[in-house]
DNA sequence: CCTAATGTCTCTAGCAACTATAGCTTCAAG
DNA sequence: CTTGAAGCTATAGTTGCTAGAGACATTAGG
C-alpha cells in the first residue's frame, strides 16, 4: 500500500490534486491506515493513471467520469466509449485548425514587424483593426460607431 | 455614443465581460447617462476590438494589458510587442505539436474500437494503460505498486 | 528514546476568464 | 402610461487545479 505522496510521485499527479480528485468523486474515498492517512492499492494506481493519461489527451473529467462509469460495465456495448472519444476527437481537430490559422496570422505579424518605433508596429496594429487580418470579423463596417 | 449592449453586439463581446474588463481596468471606466448607464465612443470601441482580436488569437489579459500599454505609447520601440508576440506564437506552436500528437493517438483509439463490449474496447484499454501509447510515460514499471 | 524533519491531515482561499443569478432602475415603444 | 427589454450592482458559480495555515503522523538520525 502506498501513501499519497508515494502514489503521486508514481503516477505523476500532485498530492492536492489527488485529494481534488477523490473529493469530486473521481476517485474512491482511500482506505486510512491508523493514523488517518490515506493508503492506496493497486486499483486505485491503475485508476489514477486512467484519469492522468485521458487528462493528458485532453479529455474534461466530466468525460473521464463517464468513461470510468462505462469502464465499470464491461459487458456494455462500448459505442459510448467509442462517442465519447470520438467528440474528443472532433474537438481537438477544430482546435488544431483553429491554432493553424492563429499561428498564421501571428508569424505574419511578427515577420513583419520591423522593429521600429510602436506607431509603425504591425503587431499592435493588426491587433487593432480586424480589416487588417484574414479571421472572421463579425460585425459589418455599418454598425461601427461615431 | 454606444449603449453597453450595442457595443458588445458591434464588437461580439457579451455585455457581462465588457463590464468585467472595465472592472480588470482593461477598459477605462465609461462615460455615464443621466440615469448612471454607460455609454461608449469610437476610442472605447477600438480598444474593445483590440482586446477581442488579441483573445481571438490566444494572448492572455495580462499579456493584451502590456499591448495595450504600449500602444499608448507610440513613441517607443516596438521591440518589447514584437517580443510579446513572439512568445505568443511559441506557446501556440507548442500546443500545436502537442494537440498533433493527440490527435494521433485519438485516431489510433477510435479506428481501433471494434463496436463490441466494454471488455474489448481499446478507448478504455488505451486509456487506462500507460504502456499502449507512444506519449511519454513518467513513471517506471519498478514503481507501480502492488 | 528523543528530537527534528518531513509528510499528511483538513479547511479555506486563490488563479484565469469569464458566466449566471437576483433584485433593482431606466429607457423606448405602443 | 404602461409594459417589456435592457441596464445597474453585487455576489456566487464555473473548470481544474494550486497554495496557504495550523495541527497531527511518521521516519531517520543521534
Amino acid at each position: 500500500m502506498l501513501t499519497i505522496g508515494k502514489l503521486g510521485e508514481a503516477a505523476g499527479v500532485k498530492v492536492p490534486t489527488i485529494r481534488y480528485y477523490e473529493q469530486i468523486g473521481l476517485l474512491p474515498e482511500a482506505e486510512r491506515s491508523a493514523g488517518n492517512q490515506r493508503l492506496y492499492g493497486r486499483k486505485a494506481m491503475e485508476r489514477l493513471a486512467f484519469i492522468r493519461h485521458a487528462r493528458d489527451l485532453g479529455f474534461t473529467l466530466e468525460a473521464i467520469r463517464d468513461l470510468l462509469s462505462l469502464s465499470d460495465r464491461p459487458d456494455q456495448s462500448c459505442a459510448a466509449a467509442d462517442a465519447i472519444a470520438r467528440a474528443q476527437l472532433a474537438e481537438i481537430e477544430s482546435r488544431l485548425a483553429r491554432l493553424t490559422a492563429l499561428k498564421a496570422e501571428l508569424e505574419r505579424m511578427v515577420v513583419q514587424c520591423a522593429g521600429g518605433k510602436i506607431a509603425d508596429c504591425r503587431v499592435i496594429e493588426v491587433l487593432g483593426d480586424h480589416s487588417l487580418c484574414a479571421t472572421d470579423h463579425r460585425y459589418p463596417e455599418s454598425e461601427v460607431p461615431s
